[in-house]
RNA sequence: GGGCGGAUAGUUCAGCGGUAGAGCACCUGCUUUACACGCAGGGGGUCACAGGUUCGAACCCUGUUCCGCCCA
């Protein structure tokens, strides 16, 4: 075995083999209780990143536990079209070649991005496997592949055949980029610096100006009312009318109680084309509706003068307009929310236009029935108020984009009568008068219309496949918190609607992955760390045990290169460790049994203890999706716990220095707790704890089943010794105590003390000391330690330390250096006053006596005896160093 | 405006009713036969602030201040 551990040989063997064995594969039919996830795909053309990584590992670790448990376990991989994200690549490659999709056309466009597809789209999978992921490959999907798209035009076909979906002429958010509308949580909303502008309109009778203040001047060409508040006290100007500055168009003045009497100079002017509100007061008050912005953002016909200007020349050009005209009153600055298109930072434009809707209320309604009917779980669950304020407040979603790549919507408007066939085949007729003369609608669908059906479409859904009745619902879902609304939320009321049943028990939403100092990682700033990198760098299994042991309920997770590093070492620790353990059990025969209790010295009965304490807790926390908190734990226990302690401790043994039963013993112990640890740690960092599962021989003759997974999770009823816990403590700060004392000392680490004294009463310490002496010289490196009565009288020059029921002393001779060894115990004197202090207050109260638990009162009396004797003997020891 | 998180050692974070913990950083020693990618020892904290509940609060409750996010 190398001296140091060599990640990138052993990764790409062990995943080919994993893969080669069928590990990762889902019998529809096989045995186990069904385990599924289905992937949150990832876009089709991205590669992967830090945010995937850290949700894989995740995903990854469960799917290898519940394998590890005999579950059935199906990871179902998959990556979606992502219509705006793909399209917006190939176009920006085809400006490259100075032509846009509308020069080529929509077929060939289309053949453009499966090309695109097909040379890239394998990239992030292939990144998957490097990360470890255990998916099963061979049920990969695709949101646009055949299956899938079946799926969405059933869909899209019930529910309007249900009225769920309908088509119609409303505002949407448009960004005029990207060419398309938008849903409402496509807009990011950012509050930024902007002006009010001030605008006077003369009343048509010459009576006078109404002053109303807008953001937005240019669109006052589409002005076609002015408005007040039903209960404002301009209210005598209601029914008059006003001339419109920008275009001269004589609007009424209505009353209408969306207008905030507050704001403003608490009248507006209504633009029905061109803002959502607007829209709402132009429908209640039967206004018409002037559109003067048009699909590309730019100014139209209706605004002479302006025509073919942007919204910001043309912003710029209504200003001086109505400066010159005298029509600007003043012009105020005001931070106030602007929307942005999610996909490319454009402002978002509210845009009149025809476009289909999905009617959310009744299928929201179903999925806020589940959630609250515990038929799913969030995890942690404060995100479920998150949830329901989303769907109690839910509103009709857009769904049609007007992009070429994505499912196209199949509905066929007839060209005689107008009526619109919804079909899932193709219809030859229209289905109302029979003619043939039909045409497609031009738009697509939403691609998180088709992400919404991805726990049934992904296993077969519409057929009624033996993948959907094994594995749906799905059992658990891992995503992050900022699509909750995009896609937790619509999978569950498509579930609901479509399977009638979840698509999910539990869900797991986590934190984001953000830079060292809690930035968003963003290619613009320059902070991505990128986990093909750092894989490269340190090892895939590093990454993933970095990104588990850094998990955290709610709370991000702030990753450095540093950080990885870490846990890199601690790969390297494993290796070691394992390469001692190796080197020392080369003559184990196989399957010699666990010596009997008799033959076993504490450490070897603690450290059996602890790894059965760990595998039962490590199993509890991943029961609960506590990945964070059992890979910290592991890690403790593998470093803290068996490195520094017990390989230390098994040392004498293995050399022989104890007689051939007790190296036989502490090998049999060492292949038990390394047999375990690999297996609890597997989930983990695979590749690391496969390769040594067969450097150990634990696969010995086995073949695939010999895999880490198929061997199964450490059982936690193994052997165990409760005492051995609080016995093991007490050696260990008998160690710690002598070793502080020997560095007190000026002694160099390897250099041999001559003679150490505990002194203590028969108790635990002295049963310890007896019991251990050998092992405590060993690890103290001090020739002889030997039990005193706390009486008697100790050697003459020593240093002394106080631990839990006794005294601790090093003896130096005339090495000591008096006057420093008083100041160090005077030292100790305050800390523990205080504490005493603290003490006898709390057993001095009355209601401490009377209203504490029992044992916590008898453990603050024992506390207090032991504080009380601990000073006792300082002083006596500073006594008997004066007398010197 | 409504809601949700967070504030603990220099730093990144655990802990969430019973004497404040870890990694990194820092200081001091060490080529101790698995690992110097290591070992041993050490220094370092009114647990944001103010009230309250409790015998007892970093932890529960209320309020305040800052930071972050979501929704309108």
């Amino acid at each position: 075995m190398a001296k140091t551990y060599d990640p990138e040989p052993i990764e790409d063997k062990w995943y080919d083999r994993w893969m080669g064995s069928g590990l990762f594969q889902a019998p529809a039919d096989g045995g186990g209780e069904p385990f599924s996830i289905v992937i949150p795909p990832p876009n089709v053309t991205g590669s992967l990143h830090m945010g995937h990584a850290f949700n894989h590992t995740f995903q990854d670790i469960m799917c290898r536990y519940k394998r590890m448990n005999g579950f059935n376990v199906l990871w179902l991989p998959g990556t979606d079209h992502a219509g705006i994200a793909t399209q917006n690549v190939v176009e920006r490659r085809l400006a490259g070649e100075g032509k846009s999709r509308h020069d080529i056309g929509r077929e060939e466009f289309i053949r453009r991005v499966w090309e695109w597809k097909d040379e890239f789209g394998g990239r992030i999978t292939e990144q998957m496997k490097r990360l470890g992921d255990s998916c099963d490959w061979e049920r990969e999907r695709f949101t646009l592949d055949e299956g899938l798209s079946r799926a969405v035009r059933s869909v899209f076909v019930r529910l309007y055949k249900k009225g769920l979906i309908y088509r119609g002429r409303y505002i949407v958010n448009w960004c005029s980029r990207c060419h398309t509308a938008l849903s409402d949580i496509e807009v990011e909303h950012e509050e930024q610096e902007g002006r009010l502008y001030y605008v006077a309109y003369p009343l048509e009778d010459g009576s006078g100006d109404v002053v109303v203040a807008t953001t937005r001047p240019e669109t006052i060409w589409g002005d076609v009312a002015i408005a007040v508040h039903p209960k404002s006290e301009k209210g005598d100007l209601v029914g008059k009318r006003v001339r419109v500055p920008l275009g001269g168009r004589l609007a009424p003045i209505i009353e209408d109680a969306m207008v905030d009497p507050e704001f403003g100079t608490g009248c507006v002017k209504i633009t029905p084309a061109h803002d959502p509100n607007d829209y709402l007061v132009g429908q209640r008050h039967d206004l018409e509706q002037v559109q003067v912005i048009d699909e590309h953002g730019l100014m139209n016909s209706l605004a002479p003068g302006y025509e073919g200007l942007n919204v910001e020349q043309a912003r710029e050009k209504a200003v001086e307009d109505l400066k010159a005209s005298g029509a600007l009153v003043r012009v105020e600055q005001i931070q106030h929310s602007v929307g942005h298109c999610y996909r490319c930072a454009t402002t978002v434009e509210p845009y009149l236009s025809d476009q289909w809707f999905v009617r959310a209320k009744p299928l929201a309604e179903a999925g806020v029935k589940a959630v609250k009917e515990e038929k799913i779980r969030f995890f942690p669950d404060q995100w479920e108020k998150v949830y329901y304020q989303w769907m109690e407040n839910i509103r009709d979603w857009c769904v049609s984009r007007q992009l070429w790549w994505g499912h196209r919507i199949p509905a066929w408007t007839c060209e005689e009568c107008g009526h619109i066939t919804v079909s899932e085949e193709d219809p030859s007729a229209c289905e109302k008068c029979g003619c043939k003369n039909l045409v497609q609608d031009e738009d697509v669908l939403d691609t998180w219309f088709s992400s919404a059906l991805w726990p049934f479409s992904t296993l077969g859904w519409p057929d009624d496949t033996r993948d959907l009745s094994t594995f749906y619902p799905t059992s658990l879902l891992v995503t992050a918190f900022d699509i909750i609304f995009f896609w937790v939320a619509r999978m569950i009321m498509m579930g609901m609607e479509f399977m009638d049943e979840v698509p999910f028990r539990d869900v797991y939403i986590h934190a984001l992955i953000r830079d060292e100092k809690g930035r968003k990682m963003s290619k613009s700033s320059g902070n991505v760390i990128d986990p093909l990198v750092m894989i490269e760098k340190y090892g895939a299994d590093a990454l993933r045990m970095t990104l588990a042991a850094l998990t955290v309920q709610g709370r991000d997770i702030l990753l450095s290169t540093g950080k990885i590093e870490t846990y890199r070492l601690f790969m390297n620790k494993i290796w070691n460790a394992s390469r001692f353990a190796l080197m020392n059990m080369q003559d184990l025969p196989d399957g010699e049994p666990m010596p009997s209790a008799s033959e076993l010295v504490l450490h070897d009965r603690w450290i059996l203890t602890r790894s059965a304490g760990v595998t039962t807790e490590v199993t509890r926390l991943l029961d609960s999706y506590n990945i964070g908190e059992a890979a910290r734990m592991l890690y403790d226990y593998v470093w803290g716990d068996l490195c520094d302690w017990y390989l230390e401790l098994s040392k004498p043994a293995l050399k022989g220095a104890e007689g051939t039963a007790r190296r036989k013993a502490t090998q049999v112990v060492l292949s038990t707790v390394f047999k375990d640890a690999l297996r609890l740690l597997h989930p983990f960092i695979p590749f690391v704890t496969e390769e040594l599962w067969t450097v150990f021989g634990f696969d010995e003759g086995m073949g695939d089943s010999g895999l880490v997974e198929r061997c199964g999770w450490p059982s936690d009823s193994g052997t165990v010794f409760p005492d051995s816990l609080e016995r093991m403590s007490a050696f260990q700060e008998i160690v710690r105590s002598l070793r502080n004392l020997r560095a007190e000392a000026g002694m160099t680490p390897q250099s041999m003390a001559n003679r150490a004294v505990v002194q203590s009463g028969a108790g635990l310490v002295a049963s310890v000391v007896e019991e251990t002496a050998q092992a405590m010289q060993d690890l103290s490196r001090i020739r002889e330690i030997s039990l005193l009565p706390p009486a008697a009288e100790k050697p003459a020059g020593v240093l002394s330390t106080q631990i839990d029921g006794g005294e601790v002393s090093l003896v130096v001779g005339d090495l000591i250096d008096i006057d420093s060894e008083i100041e160090r115990l005077s030292a100790e004197i305050a800390p523990l006053a205080k504490n005493l202090d603290a003490s006898r207050g709390k057993l001095a109260n009355s209601d401490f006596l009377n209203r504490a638990p029992a044992e916590v009162v008898e453990k603050e009396r024992s506390r207090l005896a032991e504080g009380e004797a601990r000073l006792r003997r300082i002083h006596e020891n500073i006594e008997s160093l004066r007398r010197h």
